[in-house]
DNA sequence: CTATAGATTCACAAATTTGTGAAGTTAAGA
DNA sequence: TCTTAACTTCACAAATTTGTGAATCTATAG
C-alpha cells in the first residue's frame, strides 16, 4: 500500500505519516462534498475511503481503523452502500473477512439513478395531475414537471451510454 | 382557487373538501419524494405546495394554513428555496404582504446545478489525486471520476438547453 | 462437532436537526 | 411621525438521526 509513495519520500516513517494524513484529509473532504448532496455521512466516509484505496478494495477492519469507527458503524455504512448499489461485499473464498469493494464502473450509474429517484417522482407528479385536474393551471404545471423528468431520466441514460464509450475508446488507445 | 374542480362537484363543500384533501395528500407525496432524495423536510413542503398552487404563487400566511406551520417555519424555508434559488420572494407594490413564486422556467436548472455541486466534487477529487499521487492506482481512479463528474456537468448544461428548446418548441406550434 | 474470528443486530446515549413561541425588525398606511 | 401588519430572528424544546458497546449470529478452521 502506498508503495509509491513511500519510495517517493526515502520510506521514512514521517514521510508515511504524512501520506496517511494527506490522504485521510482527502478522504473527509470527499465525503463532506457527498454527505453535503444528501449523502449519509458514514456512507459517505466509508465509500470515499474505498475509493481512495489503493485497489478500491478495504475489510472492516481497514476501514474501521482507518476511519477511526466501531464495527457496527462500518456494518451499517456497508449496508447502506450495498443498497444503493455503489459498493458490493466480495468474501475472498477460504477466508472469514469479507472485502467491500468500489463498483467502479458501475457506481456512476448507480449515483444517478439513485433508486430510480426520477422515475418515481414522475409517478408522483403524475397523480397530481390527477388530483388537481388536468385542465387547471397547477395541472399544467405538474404535467409539465413530470415531463421533464422523464425527459431527463431518459438523457441520463444516453450519458451513460456515451461515457462508457469515451471510456472504452481510451481504454483501447492506451 | 380551484374553480374548475367546484363547478366538477356542482360547487359543494364536500366538493371543495376533497379537492383540498386530495391535493393535501399529494403536497404531501411529493415533498416526501424530495426529502427522500436529501432536500430538508421543510422546504420540500413550501416547495411542493407552491408548485400546485393554481398560479405558483402563496403568501406566507397561506402557506402557513395550508401546511399547517407557523410563520417561522415558512420563513426558513423560503430561505432555504431562495439560497438554492428554486422560489423567489416577490413583493407586490402597495401591500405588505409578500408573495413567493415557484421559478417555473428555471428551478429544473437549480435542481441539477445544485450550488455547483459536480464543480465542487470535481475539485475536491483533484486534490485526491495531488495527495495519492498521480501515478498511483487509486490517483488514477479518483482522476478519472474527476473527470465524469466534469462531463457530467457539461451534459448537463447540453440536456437543458434541448428541454428548453422542446418546451419552445411545443409553445410555439400551440 | 466445537471453538472462534468476524460480521451484524439491537437498545440506548449523544449529537444533530427541526419547528415553535416570543421578541425583534421593517416598512406601509394613517 | 406613529401605529401596526407582516416577516424574520432567536433561544429552546421536541423529534430525529447517528454511532456505540454488548449481545447475537454465521460460517471457517481445527
Amino acid at each position: 500500500m502506498a508503495a509509491q509513495r513511500i519510495e517517493d519520500t526515502q520510506g521514512t516513517d514521517d514521510g508515511l505519516r504524512e501520506y496517511e494524513e494527506k490522504a485521510s484529509a482527502f478522504v473527509e473532504r470527499f465525503a463532506s462534498d457527498l454527505a453535503d448532496a444528501g449523502m449519509q455521512r458514514m456512507g459517505a466516509r466509508v465509500f470515499a475511503c474505498l475509493l481512495s484505496a489503493e485497489d478500491g478494495t478495504l475489510t472492516s477492519a481497514e476501514l474501521a481503523e482507518r476511519l477511526r469507527i466501531s464495527p457496527a458503524a462500518v456494518s451499517g455504512a456497508i449496508r447502506y452502500l450495498a443498497q444503493v448499489r455503489m459498493v458490493s461485499r466480495r468474501r475472498t473464498p477460504g477466508s472469514r473477512r469479507e472485502r467491500y469493494v468500489v463498483h467502479e464502473d458501475t457506481w456512476y450509474s448507480s449515483m444517478i439513478n439513485r433508486e430510480h429517484f426520477l422515475t418515481r417522482l414522475a409517478a408522483t407528479l403524475n397523480s397530481g395531475v390527477t388530483a388537481l385536474g388536468k385542465d387547471t393551471e397547477a395541472g399544467r404545471r405538474l404535467r409539465e414537471t413530470e415531463e421533464f423528468m422523464l425527459f431527463l431520466q431518459d438523457e441520463l441514460e444516453g450519458i451513460l451510454a456515451r461515457w462508457e464509450q469515451r471510456r472504452a475508446a481510451r481504454a483501447a488507445s492506451s
